[in-house]
DNA sequence: TTGAAAGCGCTAACAC
DNA sequence: GTGTTAGCGCTTTCAA
């Protein structure tokens, strides 16, 4: 139990409060009460004289007043601050996340409380417990966990909270939003596209975790090939390892790293991989090139998500595009609609791109 | 003037605070005062009997009392939490460092508000000024401006401001903080490396942004090339374009691009290239290969700050490395220094350190 | 060793 | 149309 820790004190008062000019300061200097200028502030012009809103306003200006967002938290419980909660903003996926989350929230003057939770599930619960008893009452989480039933009572008592990156699941509590791309539409789009560069015998490399999007890319994955006339069992996945427990800003390309090395290394080694997502198709990239292939050419390769370095990656990376920004943004919508409403909207689903850049080819001949 | 937007109403009271259960419940509960709980809260423990202190802290986890920190704010004026303001969270570097800060924060219970400045001049100052008036007094800054003399005022007022990526400048407000690596250091490892290498006809290439960073790079590099016998007057630089202007988080590596690709076109092309950051670098390496050249075979490429990408690449970034964890939390650590020491640790320069992979390699014989 | 009480800046009844 | 005022949850003198 450990809450303190303060700044080191300056010389100021006890209250040494920066740009101090308090709601009352401008009342006394405009010749009005602090209700006036509070109504001013809160919008509710209507109920002063025009002039008195000119004066009000122009004392503001003039002392460079700002309202003091604590005591008005204080005061109605509702911080202008919304928290997000995502594995790790070192990683590229996260990063944009992250900076269109905070776009979108600042059009409506709100800040954004940034949490890493390292994928650890203990550290999540307790930054959202944290988040909520900061009186922060919207929350972005992209969770690492299967199931978010732990936070279905703070739903209850009125926590606005979104899940990022994952879709709906049948035991998710009442007021949960998720928001996602189409990960069976994107992964099936994939599929298709390797297929009709005549690939027959493809793997498709994943960790067990993110188990929620794994399952979805795999399954589209499986149909567009199907569709093609490839059995199920035919298509190569690779059992894991003991990377997939540890996985962070670089585990994931670890880890298409180490699979591809074992694939390629087997009989019969695929001509296609199609990565779980960017980051773990890097790795993948480089075993095929470690065991002095080229990308495009001898082995086409395949992600997901479309991070900025897909673009930049070399060989350029062959993707599908989830459209951060406007998910981003319905993220934070989201934040603001009634939970009470009959329950319908749960899932908000974008359309996923297939973008085709140097990684993937026509099979070897 | 628009500060209101609350969230959508639930049905509760006039103030409703999720997890309801204040100081005075747990005081209640525990027989004992406020003020009581208040000292226990805040370390004061030598205050109380060793068992009112076991009653109060176990009342304390019954009720799952969390403080409030809006109230502890405004009786204090300290919230627990910091600024950090970013270019964009997107790039890769910031995100890591973003990441690091938030860590470094969480050990001593604060929270990081993320800003993302998008290299807007205007939009840096005004978050700065947002932060102050949330009654926020420890801010990381990343600024993307030479002069951080519209910050003086507030240092002034007591707001602890650390300077990030940036070394200091005489003309830098009295309790500034920068925090950075040995640029100059840095840089001459690369050149030296590079000249080891056999290279003699190097570029050097940047946008004129980050101009710091940037000087103190090509000034180091210069350092190392003169002692090997070239001449300044020999080591190529790129005059610059318009992509220069518009940086985000691509645009680096558009910058390298394009630079690289005119250099490679004109006479005596270098068959080096040391590039001011890493995404930069990345540009470069993909011009490299548009030029149907391999890069690190017959163009070395070298970039600065070895970003998780930078490992990633392929070929593997040779680049210098930032400490970043250790940096971060430094930084963190700088806002709580009194800032009326005698003004002597003004900067805090960390070690760099030369990360040779794959991009770089001898001369083409 | 503990408690009573004032007050941080603001909002929203409610009174005028 | 405008003012008065209670009180949000907490910290911190000051008194007991």
């Amino acid at each position: 139990m450990h809450w303190q820790m303060g700044w080191i004190s300056n010389r100021r008062g006890p209250h040494p409060h920066m740009a101090g000019v308090t709601i009352l300061d401008v009342a006394r200097a405009a010749g009005v009460s602090t209700s006036t200028v509070s109504n001013l502030l809160n919008g509710r012009t209507e109920r002063m004289l025009p002039e008195t809103r000119q004066r009000v306003e122009s004392t503001i200006r003039k002392l460079g007043y700002r309202p003091n967002r604590a005591a008005r938290q204080l005061r109605t419980g509702k911080p202008q601050v919304i928290g997000l909660v995502v594995p790790s903003v070192g990683n590229p996926y996260w990063g944009a996340l992250a900076r269109h989350v905070e776009a979108a929230a600042l059009t409506q003057g709100f800040h954004v409380l940034l949490c890493n939770s390292e994928r650890d599930p203990g550290r999540e619960r307790q930054y959202v417990d944290e988040l909520v008893s900061d009186g922060i009452r919207g929350i972005v989480l992209c969770s690492s966990l299967p199931s978010l039933e732990h936070v279905s009572s703070l739903l209850e008592d009125g926590l606005r909270l979104v899940a990022f990156d994952r879709t709906a699941q049948a035991t998710d509590p009442v007021g949960l939003i998720n928001v996602s791309v189409d990960n069976t539409i994107g992964a099936e789009l994939m599929g298709e596209h390797l297929v009709s560069l005549g690939h027959r015998r493809i793997a498709f490399v994943s960790g067990a975790i993110r188990s929620i999007n794994r399952t979805e890319r795999f399954e589209g994955f499986l149909r567009a090939l199907e569709r093609a006339g490839i059995a199920r069992q035919d298509v190569v996945t690779w059992p894991g390892s003991s990377v997939d427990s540890q996985f962070g800003d670089v585990e994931a390309a670890e880890l298409g790293r180490v699979a591809t090395t074992e694939l390629l290394a087997g009989p019969n080694p695929p001509t296609a991989i199609f990565a779980v997502n960017d980051m773990t198709a890097i790795g993948v990239c480089r075993a095929v090139r470690d065991a002095g292939l080229e990308v495009g050419q001898d082995v086409s390769v395949a992600g997901f998500d479309d991070i900025v370095l897909a673009e930049l990656y070399s060989p350029a990376l062959t993707t599908v595009r989830q459209p951060m920004k406007e998910m981003a943004a319905a993220a934070f919508r989201a934040l603001h609609t009634p939970q009470d409403d009959d329950g319908s909207g749960t899932s908000l689903l974008f359309r996923p791109e297939l973008v085709v850049r140097d990684s993937t080819g026509p099979v070897a001949g």
